[in-house]
DNA sequence: CAATCAATCTTGACAGTGTCAAAATATCGC
DNA sequence: GCGATATTTTGACACTGTCAAGATTGATTG
């Protein structure tokens, strides 16, 4: 509420809580969820182990914090890709999204894994922020796929839930896959997209 | 290489090497990976916090063994369903062996987390012989689609690699989306995995 | 300005973890 | 039975998340 308030070090800290998620995102994304530990991250800020339990209830609070900014990004991504008034047909837009989305997925790897690891969805519980977030991005996407659908760009006897689900779940395998380094690199990345756009573009095409 | 030897604590606990796998894999199916501390399987099994070190070098090592009998499991599966001499059509088996295959992970879900999960893969170091196995599993794999793609079962304008990497990608998608519960839920599975078969069967079809 | 109150931060503590080193014990080949 | 070897145990260490109690600081009110 107060604005004019004298920037840095107007408490103890200054903004901790934004430097919290701050260097916490950077150590997940320096060596993955497991190599950020709540007192490692207290001392790379400066303040004693228990400081950062006033700004997030558990690590599992902070966890979701980071993953909810995750979704966001990518969030911004879908909407920016939906509304850029492109001269391209919807397929290329469609192509060039997923290009984007699993190259995006490979460049913030820890990130991306904490947004839908089992350290957050099985073992700890998802902040309702994190949860109302992630919700609206898959409605955002069902949305896009229901007026490729109805547009014709994809064809299917299928539910346009149904579709929505299993493209994104080939997506995301796609991004597992390559994240944990499964059988294949990034080197393969590009071909891997283009294969799983063909098999969704042309899915169930009569010509 | 004592084969006559009293079944039984013919040493001090027996068979400890078995029971140990056998009871971390129970653990893990009960409670997730995060469930099993090398502290409590000993004490389970009946024997002092250090004495499963003398069989698993690692918890890691541990881990890699249980992750490997999944993999056991599944190349059975694949083996079972290409060599049944089954009257159906080739479409219908693969449609067969989706479905099972995303049951299967379903119905191990903690331990099929494992199998593909990030404690091993990123965290931990796969063992020689779960490398091994998990590479040779996915050379059937590659093989089957193989086979498909020159019966015209799969038509696809792709290589062959990638479209075996794209489809097990999708099947693995849908695995975690479901295991993970983003999204969706068990009682969706049949139409998503149908969803998902049409839109491999029919990929770049001319009819 | 002084006093009160709440927000913020620190120190101490506890139970839990993986795992190493050294000591104890049991089994087997001779 | 003896010595070697495989197996198990006890003790210890550094690390984790987080709770409770106390200390400090900032804002608010009189």
């Amino acid at each position: 509420m107060k604005q004019t308030a004298p920037l840095q070090h107007n408490y103890h800290h200054g903004d901790l809580y934004q430097s919290l998620l701050l260097t916490a995102t950077e150590m997940i994304a320096e060596g993955g969820t497991e190599s950020l530990s709540m007192r490692k991250l207290a001392d790379r800020v400066g303040v004693s182990r228990t400081a950062p339990y006033h700004h997030f209830k558990d690590k599992n609070t902070l966890l979701c914090a980071i993953a909810e900014q995750g979704f966001e990004r990518v969030e911004t991504l879908l909407q920016e890709v939906r509304t850029s008034a492109s001269p391209e047909p919807l397929a290329t837009t469609f192509t060039q999204y997923v290009h984007t989305y699993i190259a995006l997925a490979y460049q913030h790897r820890e990130q991306y894994d904490l947004m839908f690891g089992r350290e957050i969805w099985r073992n700890g519980t998802p902040t309702n922020s994190l949860l109302e977030r992630s919700r609206q991005h898959f409605k955002s996407w069902l949305s896009w796929i229901e007026q490729l659908c109805q547009q014709n760009v994809i064809q299917t006897g299928d539910s346009v839930l149904r579709t929505a689900q299993v493209y994104w779940a080939t997506l995301h395998g796609l991004c597992r896959l390559l994240n944990d380094g499964i059988y294949t690199e990034q080197s393969q990345l590009e071909e891997m997209a283009n294969t799983a756009v063909n098999m969704m573009l042309k899915h169930q095409t009569t010509a």
